[in-house]
DNA sequence: CATGGACAACTGCTATAGCAGCTGGCAGGG
DNA sequence: CCCTGCCAGCTGCTATAGCAGTTGTCCATG
């Protein structure tokens, strides 16, 4: 009955989402925030009656946490919390700033008049938020931002994989300080840049705006090191 | 018992791989192969029985094809295979392109010596089967080449999103002729020069040239069209 | 004829039970 | 003391049963 020591607390009936999905999420907020750490054995039984739910949900989450390499199962053996160091966490940021710039390319190329529009207004409220350095107010239409532009390309592959690899990306964030103090209007800048390109049409010009952004921001928040990182 | 109608044989007992990944397996050649067509309802329990096995199985990998984006389900309603049509076919080898460039990148930065032998044999081997026109031994070295280097990278997340992307591009080579008749010579040439940038350690240079491999081999292909995509 | 409501037949979803394989320790023979 | 084989206790994995929503049909009612 180690079932005490395994550092997560039962599902509460928060919303409407599937016990698998909840159980998914908890996971990986478990392993991006460190409760749960590298190397570390899941077990379907005693993670399930830990989370006070059977154990097909549980398994249902492991298989899609396995997908997004997080865990890795070795087949009637056990279920380990996969290694993500540092180097690890800056390949991950390079994999999302490639797929945020595919993205932003294929955004450029199909995105409809209204959601442009959405975006500039988006990229207006940011200006006035970085006025005001409200870094909360920022961070939510940063994420509205990121979100309309990768909904529009239409790509379940692409909305599904980014959305993964957002959650790393929290992982870096908390390793690292906190949100980003004085580069606010660097990201303006380059939001900017980005929706000038969008409304341009120019696939590559996004493109390599949007992969500049990421890199530069992942830079900044010390997930990554050198400046002269992929390209 | 409309089981009868479901186009799926009964899974034989292959190898030793459970019988959920036997089944996302089937499910997914069946929807790349066009046998499961977009739009066609999948229930567990028909599926189930008509594969001859249990519900459990086909549901982890309805879930996990959902996760690649090939399925979408509606809770308590069903789930439906996802429209694969050209455009979106398109958008899935740009995102591979971008992945592998990415693969060949870190490949350049943290590959093995050893690894660097294989890929040197490999393109030997390449150049003797381009030589023979032994298209059947260059698609297995082909493979083989963008395994071990994706192998390398160490990255879980990578290789898992390369795999399920390589299924769609399976499609694509289905939907078009088959193998390429007389592009080998350029694919041999390419496969020469990015094993130059791994050799020289030189990320953006090996990254530049995967990519622009992965999108000429996709366009010779007919799965891309204009020869100015993606940069 | 139109309309509304109940019922049957689905669906995805969850829980329980039990299988087969692997591991580690403990006893018994060398 | 060391080695070997057994065995209990794990593990992931699969099957069965049943839950709870959704949908479509069919009959009764206005």
């Amino acid at each position: 009955m180690s079932a005490r020591a395994i550092p997560v607390e039962p599902l509460a009936e928060e919303e409407t989402l599937s016990l698998g999905e909840r159980a998914y999420r908890r996971l990986r907020d478990g392993i991006v925030q460190g409760t749960l750490r590298p190397g570390s054995r899941i077990s379907e039984r005693s993670m399930a009656n830990a989370l006070g739910i059977s154990a097909q949900p549980v398994r249902e989450a492991l298989r899609r946490l396995e997908q997004d390499g997080m865990v890795v199962t070795l087949p009637r053996r056990g279920t380990v919390v996969a290694e993500i160091g540092p180097e690890r966490l800056a390949e991950l940021g390079r994999i999302r700033a490639a797929l945020e710039g595919v993205a932003a390319a294929l955004a450029a190329e199909r995105m409809a008049g209204e959601d442009l529009a959405e975006l500039a207004r988006i990229v207006r409220g940011m200006r006035t938020a970085t006025a005001a350095a409200d870094t909360e107010a920022l961070a939510e239409l940063n994420e509205r931002f990121h979100a309309i532009l990768q909904g529009a390309t239409g790509n379940l592959f692409l909305v599904k994989s980014l959305e993964a690899l957002r959650a790393y990306d929290d992982l870096g964030r908390l390793r690292a300080l906190g949100s980003t103090p004085k580069d606010m209007p660097k990201a303006l800048r380059e939001h900017v840049s980005i929706l000038a390109a969008l409304k341009a049409r120019d696939p590559a010009l996004a493109e390599a705006r949007m992969r500049h952004h990421v890199l530069r921001s992942l830079t900044t928040n010390g997930v990554l090191a050198a400046p002269r990182q992929g390209r």
